[in-house]
DNA sequence: TCTGGGGTCCTAGGACCC
DNA sequence: TCTGGGGTCCTAGGACCC
């Protein structure tokens, strides 16, 4: 998918069509997680400080991410996928591979052409359009590695095919960076011997990068710059391990507060785990400092766990033997060696379960009630902040669904619009009028009274008019 | 106003075992 | 009574990806 939060966002709201948007964190250390191709212009990319990002693009729009809206869109799109083939491996909410072969028969003799192919993908680009209003790429080649190559190539809204027998000459003039699994740390290790391109790389051969990049890494970038890739499509793999992490608004140096954070973070964990109907037997405490250096520390306990008290009690001793006196900027608490259930006091576990509690088994000390509310950040004046963060869906008792734009000083500003509705106005608010309440996110095809197959199309954001939607700083 | 959050895989050293 | 050669598990860190 193209641009995929941020075109979920612009579907979502009609005044933002045409426009920059910028998803991501808001808060003073946050990055930017999606930037719209009308952002892009102005240098703004994923993974770039937004204070950066708000340098470079003032006059943007300003998005706490939606992740369930996200989720829902993406399995839309990812049912379309398994129409194609039962064989689809997503690698995120807006990426997958799918083996068309395994799909069964195309064509004649059940077998591809490189036109069979393109049909399919022009069709399933058609598909997606129509049924979200968002647009993706599509990349159709010989293995994984080619068609993520031919799919970035493609972007935005395309398609490429790399027909079988084109790949190292269409390969060798690339940069090294385009292979996927060479990061900063690899390019510039091959730079430095001379190698910066793709066909350079297949020059020096295997001995040569097993030297510069190690056994597993030298061996697989030496078959994938020949354009050799056999990893097969593979539908489901369990998670190996689950994690949470926060990074604090102001960093942390109150030992009695970084308890706290930790416990919370150990409970979050676990519920994730236990949602998943998970346990673990490895625990890990991420301990990131003012200076950004970071560190983990683990335990592995004689069983697999998913007590939060378990796993509370071995972060606490792990964090405890950390020095956090010069001030700490991250924690975070996760669990590995996931196993199916949990080996200890089943009973228990489903006394639980029956009872409706997320909670763990009686012990000793009953578990503070999680607090129901965000990650607890240092910030001041949180709670009118919280409740309407820019970008969130609301409604007012008079004016309908719309969204906040901003707030500050006791102010919220939401305009009035929704998916399928013309851009709509602006309208400000104190921050606790009592006709405003925050309302569930309504998908891109929930406009009122189109058919999603057309609608998407219509609107033309030119004539959207009115001032470009910046959110006033909160 | 410098740097999120959730993952995967690999490497390397030490403990431990046969 | 101057030293083997595996194998596995655990811990820590790092590169990379979206």
């Amino acid at each position: 998918m193209d641009a995929f939060y941020a075109a979920v966002e612009q579907a979502a709201k009609p005044s933002l069509r045409g426009k920059p948007v910028i998803v991501g964190g808001l808060g003073p250390r946050g990055v930017v997680a999606t930037a719209s191709y009308e952002a892009r212009v102005f240098g703004v990319h994923s993974a770039m400080p937004m204070a950066q990002a708000r340098r470079l693009c003032p006059n943007a729009a300003y998005l706490t991410p939606r992740f369930g809206l996200y989720r829902r869109v993406s399995e839309v799109v990812m049912r379309l996928l398994r129409e194609l083939s039962p064989l689809v491996e997503p690698l995120s909410l807006d990426e997958a591979f799918v083996d068309l072969q395994a799909g069964g028969a195309e064509g004649d003799m059940g077998r591809w052409s490189a036109g069979t192919a393109r049909e399919a993908g022009e069709r399933l680009r058609r598909d997606i359009r129509a049924a979200t209003g968002l647009s993706g790429s599509v990349g159709l080649a010989g293995s994984k590695m080619l068609a993520k190559i031919a799919s970035e190539q493609a972007k935005p809204d395309g398609l490429l095919v790399i027909p079988p027998g084109t790949e190292r000459a269409l390969l060798a003039p690339m940069p090294v960076r385009t292979l996927p699994g060479v990061g900063p740390a690899t390019a510039q290790a091959l730079r430095r011997a001379g190698i910066a391109t793709v066909g350079e790389t297949a020059e020096a051969g295997e001995a040569e990068l097993v030297r510069l990049l190690g056994r597993a890494h030298g061996g697989a970038l030496y078959a994938m710059a020949r354009g050799i890739d056999d990893r097969p499509v593979v539908a489901e793999r369990d998670a190996k391990s689950v994690s949470v992490e926060d990074t604090f608004d102001t960093d942390l140096t109150d030992r009695a507060r970084i308890r706290a954070e930790v416990a919370r973070l150990a409970d979050r964990c676990v519920a994730r785990l236990r949602a998943a109907g998970r346990s673990g037997r490895t625990v890990v405490v991420k301990v990131r400092s003012y200076d950004f250096s970071t560190l983990t520390r683990s335990e592995t306990l004689r069983g697999p766990t998913d007590d939060p008290a378990v796993v509370r009690e071995a972060a606490a001793r792990l964090v405890e033997g950390v020095d956090t006196t010069a001030g700490v900027r991250l924690l975070g608490v996760g669990v590995s060696g996931l196993a199916d259930f949990t080996q200890e006091d089943l009973f228990a576990q489903t006394g639980a379960r029956a009872a409706g509690s997320s909670g763990t088994v009686r012990p000793p000390s009953p578990d503070p009630p999680m607090a129901a509310d965000g990650p607890g950040r240092g910030g001041r004046g949180a709670e009118a902040v919280r409740r309407w963060l820019p970008g969130l869906d609301v409604r007012h008792a008079r004016y309908g669904p719309g969204w906040v734009q901003g707030s500050g000083l006791g102010r919220v500003t939401v305009r009035f619009e929704r998916p399928g509705s013309p851009p709509g106005r602006v309208r400000t608010f104190v921050v606790d009028d009592p006709e405003l309440e925050s309302s569930e996110p309504l998908p891109p095809w929930d406009g009122q009274d189109s058919e999603p197959a057309t609608r998407p199309n219509v609107m033309s954001s030119s004539e959207a008019g009115g001032p470009a939607p910046g959110t006033p700083s909160p």
